[in-house]
DNA sequence: CGACACATGTAACACGTTACATGATTTG
DNA sequence: CAAATCATGTAACGTGTTACATGTGTCG
């Protein structure tokens, strides 16, 4: 419901048309998700479908533009005002993929590890960059970058805690005190 | 593609039917995200005609065992294989809410912010419970708790980290240094 | 003129999700 | 026997997403 709600959202503000918004809910939530504007357009028309907007009369420029009605500024409110459960997010991809590694056997979990944490630190240089790119007004933006930063610091945080996890709790089912560790302990 | 492809894993240890196949996907992903059986038909419906599994002859008792084919095990291998790019990645419902929410003078962050860490906080307290509840030997679900846990750390800091950049970001615009301040100041 | 940004919209599909229908088997 | 669990499946819907069609205006 993320661009449902964002483009319910900015029309909470004021009346905008929508190339319009999808400018804003760009400008604001920086490139990282960028928004095709075929979307916008058909979840206007699912807003408009729930009640949420009404669409006005055209613009002199014939923008069409797109105003909120009660019940959307109800939505609005609610949005803002719940907060988003942990147990109604997406299910997390990679937990779930390092989950269903570490039961299987043919699975080399260092490879997979190393190659997410690889991708991780890749991003993390993204967005340092974006942040040094971005200008202080832009505090949403800049907001959204952080969260990305500290979501990925937490993410090879995890990767790490994983590894050390995984070489402890899997190794003594795969090799049973071999023979050879035997000797060399005495 | 996290249930599409959580369950091809599974299957490709081996073949298993269908009502097995949520057993299996719980036991390792824990009680976070449960997984309703009719999505696990549908899932395999979807696998088959894409050519990933094939159902085999029912089993003794008339369960409905699934096999995965070399294709399938091609789209397993790729998935362990490649990173989970952060540019794809659903978009993050709560940053976007707060990105939103910055902008929109008429929003009391402080009161969002707050609700946020609230529920964060409470999620907390119950993966701490959950991971004492768990054995040792839910390896799998013990380190996708432990992604909860970083995760939703990581939220609170950086919702943290949000209301201390608005009051500086936002209050100078809502209030231009007013009287009373510089009179108290003295 | 040709390319490009502005602007609106539709068709089609993927995945996730729930609700429902149906029957066999087990267990108190 | 009744309730619960096992087991399979379908119908329907919601959101997200892309690809495509179409037209206007502007600028080099």
């Amino acid at each position: 419901m993320s661009v449902r709600n964002g483009l319910l959202a900015l029309l909470a503000e004021r009346p905008r048309y929508g190339y319009e918004l999808r400018g804003e809910f760009e400008a604001r939530t920086g490139t990282t998700w960028p928004l095709n504007v075929g979307q916008v357009y058909t979840t206007l028309s699912r807003l408009e479908r729930d009640g949420c907007v009404t669409a006005s009369d055209a613009g002199e420029s014939g923008q069409q533009y797109y105003e909120i009605t009660a019940e959307g500024r109800a939505e609005v409110t609610a949005w803002f005002t719940t907060p988003v459960r942990r147990e109604a997010r997406p299910r997390d991809e990679l937990a779930i993929k390092l989950a269903l590694a570490v039961g299987n056997q043919d699975v080399d979990i260092a490879a997979v590890v190393q190659a997410q944490r690889t991708d991780s630190l890749r991003a993390l240089q993204d967005y340092t960059r974006l942040k040094a790119q971005a200008g202080p007004e832009d505090l949403a933006w800049l907001l959204v970058l952080d969260a990305m930063v500290f979501q990925t610091e937490a993410e090879v945080r995890w990767l790490d805690h994983c590894e050390s996890r995984v070489v402890q709790g899997r190794r003594p089912v795969v090799r049973p005190t071999p023979v050879e560790d035997v000797e060399r302990a005495r």
